[in-house]
DNA sequence: GCTACAGGTTTACAGGCGTAGTCGTTTCGG
DNA sequence: CCGAAACGACTACGCCTGTAAACCTGTAGC
């Protein structure tokens, strides 16, 4: 069956990685200042971004605070594990797993700036020592 | 509004892009052979694959052509096209863009292969030229 | 003290997705 | 020539997702 780790467990859809990128930002926050951080961007209501916040509590992957009587919302993952997983998991998907296709593909497609190319050469010198 | 340019247009989901896997390794194809090829990976059923390729078509990114009394199948858009795109769209929803952070998330993340980092290294000396 | 508001919880609902069964027709083996 | 197998089309259905309204409660201001 495969069972998860359990850590994460759950997947994270777009609109919820989209509140959990707010509070990665910035937590503990509260529901209406995440919705002043985004409703205007995404065009939410604040029922919207309290719906995907207790999804994300469900989820396990936010965990609230009583500030008052309200609550406090904050991430329990890191988002560099959120971003590393996604990544891994396209690569797996699309590359066979291997890094360097993903790599080309960039190339070919022109999605690399002079700026990341020299990003990447720094890394792969700093890797090699 | 930086439209694409509308040749994919739908999304393609991931049960979906397993069939399209199969139609660009082996093409015009008919359903059942599609289904020879991953009803058994995947443990799916025959008319899972036809549901499958029916909605891929009215996606209009696979075709059909009548062979006889049935139909074969035929992507429409490059595999190279679509992985691009995938990549493209985690770049930029996850490093705002750059790929320099992807790299470097990989390597932190330990995806990358001591082959990987050599192919990466060629690629790099041949796109400096 | 009572009402309006803020905030959390519950419910809603359409559309996409994973997975598959049913139906009607054609065809092929016998 | 007939029944079974093969096919594509249509239907099904539960879960997830995006988006939000309704509801309940406590609190704060008047």
């Amino acid at each position: 069956m495969a069972k998860r780790t359990d850590a994460p467990g759950e997947r994270i859809s777009e609109a919820e990685h989209a509140v959990m990128e707010v509070l990665w930002d910035r937590n503990p926050i509260s529901a209406s200042d995440v919705c002043d951080t985004i409703c205007a961007q995404r065009d939410w209501s604040i029922p919207t971004v309290k719906t995907l916040l207790s999804r994300l509590v469900q989820k396990q992957v936010v965990g609230t605070e009583p500030e008052g009587r309200k609550f406090l919302y904050r991430p329990l993952i890191e988002r560099s594990d959120y971003v590393g997983g996604e990544s891994r998991r396209l690569v797996d998907r699309l590359f066979g797993g291997r890094a360097a296709p993903l790599f080309a593909q960039l190339a070919e497609s022109e999605a690399l700036s002079d700026e990341d190319l020299a990003e990447i050469e720094a890394l792969l010198r700093e890797m090699r020592k």
